[in-house]
RNA sequence: GCCGAUGUAGCUCAGUCGGUAGAGCAACUGAUUCGUAAUCAGUAGGUCGCGGGUUCGAAUCCCGCCAUUGGCUCCA
């Protein structure tokens, strides 16, 4: 007879057979009625299930990650419910659980409305509210397919014959509704109190673009009503963060359709982005790195050598003149090769690396574009490393450690790292993907950091490492990559004299640090909500004046900054301080100095921080001198 | 590129049943010279994304296109 070992290591003999729920009774009623499924020997099963021998167990309830996912899956499949009542020529197909929610996929003859959204989820309310028993059942495979062809389900029935025909399929119903799923699942709808209808979408079946569209329902679930508040908030939060409305209320930037994937920088937003740009340059400067710069139209013959014209023509933007085609530069790589082989290369002359902010151009489907995020036209702190296979590792090493440097000063401490190996399809011989592979992983570990393997989704032309950092709220951005190219440098004719006087060709590695400018930018505006620290600032510190009598000194305070590279404007205008100090601080500003007629007779200014704090009456140097450390500590 | 939604004043948005367009903020003018998140009054401002169609009449209905947007697919 089962004795049921507990999470907290106690132990409950029972004289016969138990399910999960019939234990949580013998615990509590307060549990039993938590019990959403429960955890026998690490294997999630439904309340109901059987013990018949000695087990560990955990009482899943709402509290637990597992059970959030529980309910989440349920929801899914009460939506499926609805929809079917409501709609019943729809037909279902699959309804996973995803970050924050679920979705599920249903095939209709027309797109569902948001009308259709409300009635589907007031439908769903009721059948929560009814507390419908879940019920699962076991049915042979070839026993399925042929239920639910006959329920009209194609799309179920096709999923079900993909699998083995060995295999029982388990079953799950809700009153009128029967879905194939492998569970488990909430013992009765009932349990099912907190969740909303996100949006509409469309989506390929089967994820593949050359398959039928269907119509995709996106929701949230959570174990009660206060969680799913808290989540729609943090939605509200991240919205508030959009780059393209804080763009827009900041004055950054902006875009039109006569450009549509391409930005026009207003004077702030192209302040932040040359900060950016200067900053990487300077740190490029100290690691080694030479800056270039190659032309934008190539003709088209080079990008037929690269191999591009073949893969992405579609993708890039082309002219002509003179009877020649030329492509407009979707990435800088080949140019550097132009450079590489300019003048005879000596093994002492490596490692070479060329860095360069060159304007690309990528024709990317119109359905992609996404404000900064993703963008026709684009810079990227790209470079270039010339290499022997010996150096790899050292370079990779080299490269990582600035690029944790520079995250850190953006002020991002979490980074996400990929390793991705070689694919069926590639170039070069195992033995160079062996070393390849291994600089990379050495290059990971000697420095003891966490990494995840990707196997098989290396590039066709090397493996490579991708880092992402995780923003201020959690969300995961991938920015920087190191790649190993074994096959452009020969395509395009790099060579370099090796110690035996041979002609060897030279590795290359591909590497970029924050990716493209114009998106990093989108990120830090949205890690940062548009306040920006100081270094950052477009505006680091502006001048308000009391009233028009103080206007001389306003000015002296000002130049006197501006001297020192302080990036300060004035606002002499006619208005209440209170009305300045309002619009400068909704504009981000990290200092607003105050001049009345306290600060013209000492000769000072009075200090307000973006926070509101006040920091008193400072004389300008030694204002200067904080502002100073804290660009320099870039706080 | 595919599916859906959206496009009205500088910005945010309203506009019913088809009857010729409205608010708040901003701007401009005047008054006010003021001490830490909105001073008051007045004035002006629109080819309703673009092109066609239906109609006596279109922001509104229909068709096409463009852009934006939520997803899907893609991302050298």
């Amino acid at each position: 007879m089962p004795v049921i070992t507990l999470p907290d290591g106690s132990r409950r003999d029972f004289d016969r057979s138990v399910t999960v729920l019939e234990v949580a009774q013998s615990i509590g009623s307060g549990l039993a009625k938590a019990t959403l499924a429960g955890k026998v020997n690490d294997r999630l099963v439904d309340a109901s299930a059987v013990i018949d021998q000695d087990a560990s167990l955990q009482i899943i309830t709402a509290k637990d990650a597992d059970g959030i996912d529980i309910i989440r899956h349920s929801t899914a499949h009460l939506l499926a419910q609805a929809v079917k009542q409501l709609f019943p020529d729809a037909q279902v197909t699959i309804g996973p659980v995803i970050e924050n929610g679920f979705y599920y996929d249903f095939s209709y003859h027309r797109p569902f409305t948001p009308e259709d959204l409300e009635a589907i989820e007031a439908r769903m309310q009721k059948l929560a509210a009814d507390d419908c028993k879940v019920s699962r059942s076991l049915m042979p495979r070839d026993e399925a397919v042929q239920y639910f062809r006959g329920l009209g389900e194609n799309y179920k029935a096709e999923i079900i014959e993909s699998i083995p025909s060995d295999q029982p399929i388990s079953l799950y119903s809700q009153g009128d509704f029967t879905d194939l799923c492998r569970g488990p699942h909430v013992p009765s709808t009932g349990k099912l109190t907190a969740f909303k209808l996100m949006k509409i979408a469309g989506a390929y079946w089967r994820g593949n673009s050359e398959n039928e569209m269907l119509q995709r329902i996106y929701g949230t679930a959570w174990g009660d009503k206060k969680e799913l508040q808290a989540y729609l908030t943090r939605l509200e939060e991240a919205e508030k963060r959009d780059h393209r409305k804080l763009g827009k209320t900041l004055g950054l930037f902006h875009t039109q359709e006569e450009a549509p994937g391409m930005v026009f920088w207003h004077e702030k937003g192209w302040t932040i982005y040359q900060q950016i740009e200067q900053y990487i340059r300077e740190k490029l400067r100290v690691n080694g790195y030479g800056e270039v710069k190659t032309p934008q139209i190539v003709d088209r013959s080079l990008w037929e050598k690269s191999g591009h014209w073949d893969k992405f023509s579609a993708g890039m933007f082309t002219t002509h003149s003179e009877n020649r085609d030329y492509a407009i530069k979707p990435m800088n790589c080949p140019c550097h090769i132009q450079i590489f082989n300019q003048g005879l290369k000596s093994y002492r002359d490596l490692p070479i690396r060329l860095a360069e902010f060159g304007s690309c151009h990528r024709n990317e489907p119109s359905g992609t574009l996404h404000g900064l995020m993703r963008v026709r036209n684009f810079v990227q702190d790209d470079a270039h490393i010339f290499c022997t296979e010996a150096q790899i590792q050292d370079e990779v090493s080299n490269f990582i450690d600035m690029l944790f440097d520079v995250y850190k000063d953006f002020g991002f401490d979490e980074v996400v790292i990929k390793l991705s190996t070689r694919p069926e399809n590639r170039v070069g011989d195992d033995a160079v993907w062996d070393k390849a592979e291994n600089a990379l992983e050495l290059a990971l570990n000697n420095k003891g950091l966490k990494w995840d393997l990707q196997p098989g989704e290396g590039a066709f032309y090397g493996p490579k490492i991708e880092f992402s950092l995780k923003d201020c709220i959690g969300r995961v951005w991938q920015c920087g990559t190191i790649q190993v190219d074994f096959s452009m440098p020969g395509r395009l004719g790099a060579t370099y004299i090796a110690e035996d006087s041979s002609r060897q060709t030279p590795v290359m590695l591909h590497r970029a640090i924050l990716g493209s400018l114009e998106r990093f930018t989108g990120i830090l505006i949205e890690h940062y909500a548009g306040t920006f620290p100081v270094w950052l600032a477009p505006v680091q510190a502006v001048v308000l004046t009391i009233a028009d009598r103080h206007d001389d000194y306003a000015v002296e305070v000002m130049k006197t900054l501006e001297k020192q590279g302080f990036r300060v404007k004035i606002d002499l205008r006619n208005e209440k301080i209170g009305f300045k100090i309002r619009e400068h601080s909704m504009q981000r500003v990290p200092y607003l100095l105050i001049i009345g007629d306290k600060e013209l007779e000492d000769r000072t200014i009075t200090v307000r921080t973006q926070k509101g704090d006040n920091l008193g009456s400072l004389a300008i140097e030694a204002f200067g001198e904080r502002l100073g450390q804290e660009i320099a500590d870039r706080k």
